[in-house]
DNA sequence: CTGAAAGCGCTTACAG
DNA sequence: CTGAAAGCGCTTACAG
């Protein structure tokens, strides 16, 4: 690695400090001629910018904190995936923060992450973020947040469009024959389980049925409790709308494991469209979200912020994948 | 946040800089009173030290790179969130770094952290790390390896033990009294996925069972080839090892997909134990790796490396996972 | 035990 | 267009 610094290529090219600075930094700002011979004497010597005394000088790094609440859901590691891919193409490096879903280690992170000098941070909540809390902190206006409705609108924001993500489903599966469409959300408490269970409620009564939520699932049994309250509805529902893949899974899992058949007996719609679903048994049919849109906005958004542009609240739309574990119902 | 800088407590403290910071950095050597004082002082001004000035100073900093080929697979992502864990808990913050399997990104990586002063990084390599390239960039000698078998006794490695965890699937498989019992290896090239099938054929030559090893899968089709190889073999097994859990899951959807069944039909066995195998349907058997020791234990090493502690490779046991995708053959 | 000084590797007004 | 100087926020021998 490079030992060598700013005053070593100086030195070797008979110029000042702050113009091999320049060189690198404002190329404009220096005679061809002489950058030219800079640059070469710095590729000679192995040289490169060093990023913590850059960033220490200038008061502004490139390291942008992702704070998500959970890696192990493939939602966010696909999330993690595209933004750290968008940030890269803009000469960002992305730090990964993970929560483990405790809310209180957010402000925590993007203060660590400030003392960095981090231009801005992303933060995909699970639960309602305490945004006072990073208001506080003072890094509120540096913050863009990712898969939640916005409730502050000077915080930009980038979201899927939950309930029409839930409409795409519920008519996928109305268009089927099903009839009785339950829903089962995701973990009490983050929002975009309530958000897409709200949509889901809505739904419901617009097209004059019933809303079925099967009891949430706790975190060490997924499936259990929404199989248990299916099985025990007086109309047993003929189809269940998931709050996202990762409880599809568990739902077709606790289903089989009791002996009901995906598609046959129910059909399951599950909300993100992870690549997995397409390697599942029955591959899963599912609510798309625009990762990779989701990810490179994010960083737009949070570039934004940096030159006092007006905040803006993107909102993308959803599309449905079709595979497997939906069908019409037995008649 | 903190704008407040050293100088600014040291003159509120009424003591010079260099009192403030050994106050903070090496208690010890300030006098108790004088460092009560101090550190009274700076919480009230909402001091913190600056992490960036600290590493340029020091040349040191806390930042540890852990490189992954994929953090798509659920796998790395349990792997990095034990990592994380386990580096948190000692005062480091892990930076992930995702090569998308690219496996020439790594050096890249490396040598950014080294410029941003890491004390060490923690390599999960796909395919055979290019560890001359590493040598020749410096940063061999702060390198830990993980989850492959050590190449060149100079990097310390933790691993488990590969053919263990075939042997104990092949033993699982053999006491339900299948005879034919077949590998469906990871995509081709990545270390993991060449030590398992090794493995494997080692095994099932000490059972004195022909090696059955069927096509390795390519990115867009990861079970359809395994599955048309299992269709066409004479003697068709009814039992397959694969060679990590995400196969598993595709082989198990395309099985599905062509109307057989798993268990009745074919068991299957995955391998890395993933929590997520627990909630997809059938619940998978599976060889478990001890992903929060590995993880726990590269950072472990990686701060040997600090204080020139003799190399150590650690070798883990894996063990397995009973599930539901396993059961005796039809007779 | 505490202070004064030098310096980590860079950037950026300010002169010229 | 280039140089000389000051300074980002800290640490650490070196004196005392």
């Amino acid at each position: 690695m490079t030992d060598v610094s700013i005053d070593d290529v100086a030195a070797a090219a008979g110029v000042h400090r702050s113009t091999v600075s320049r060189s690198f930094s404002n190329p404009a700002a220096v005679r061809a001629q002489t950058r030219e011979h800079v640059l070469r004497i710095a590729a000679e010597l192995g040289y490169s910018t060093n990023p913590l005394a850059q960033a220490l000088r200038r008061r502004s790094s490139t390291l942008v904190p992702l704070v998500v609440p959970d890696i192990t859901n493939p939602f966010f590691a696909e999330l993690a995936r595209a933004t750290g891919a968008a940030a890269e193409a803009r000469g960002y490096q992305l730090v990964l923060c993970v929560t483990d879903n405790d809310g209180s280690a957010t402000a925590g992170y993007l203060n660590a992450m400030q003392a960095m000098y981090s231009p801005f941070g992303i933060v995909a909540p699970s639960t309602r973020v305490d945004l006072d809390a990073l208001q506080a902190s003072g890094s509120k206006n540096r913050v863009v947040v990712l898969d939640r409705s916005p409730d502050d609108p000077t915080v930009p924001t980038v979201t899927v469009d939950s309930r029409r993500g839930v409409e795409l489903a519920f008519e996928h599966l109305a268009d089927l024959g099903h009839r009785a469409i339950a829903y089962a959300p995701g973990i009490v408490g983050t929002h975009t389980a309530q958000d897409r269970r709200e949509a889901y409620e809505q739904v419901a009564a617009g097209h004059g049925t019933p809303a079925v939520v099967l009891g949430a699932p706790d975190g060490a049994d997924l499936g259990a409790g929404i199989v248990d309250h299916w099985l025990a509805t007086p109309v047993r529902p003929t189809a269940i709308i998931a709050s996202n893949d990762v409880i599809a899974f568990a739902v077709i899992a606790e289903l089989g494991a009791r002996g009901h058949r995906v598609p046959e007996d129910v059909s399951v719609v599950g909300f993100d469209g992870l690549e997995l679903g397409a390697h599942v048994a029955p591959r899963l049919t599912s609510v798309r979200q625009p990762i990779g849109d989701l990810g490179r906005i994010a960083v737009e958004l949070g570039e934004r912020l940096l030159t006092d542009q007006p905040i803006r609240h993107e909102v993308l739309e959803p599309s449905l994948l079709i595979r497997s574990s939906t069908s019409g119902p037995r008649s």
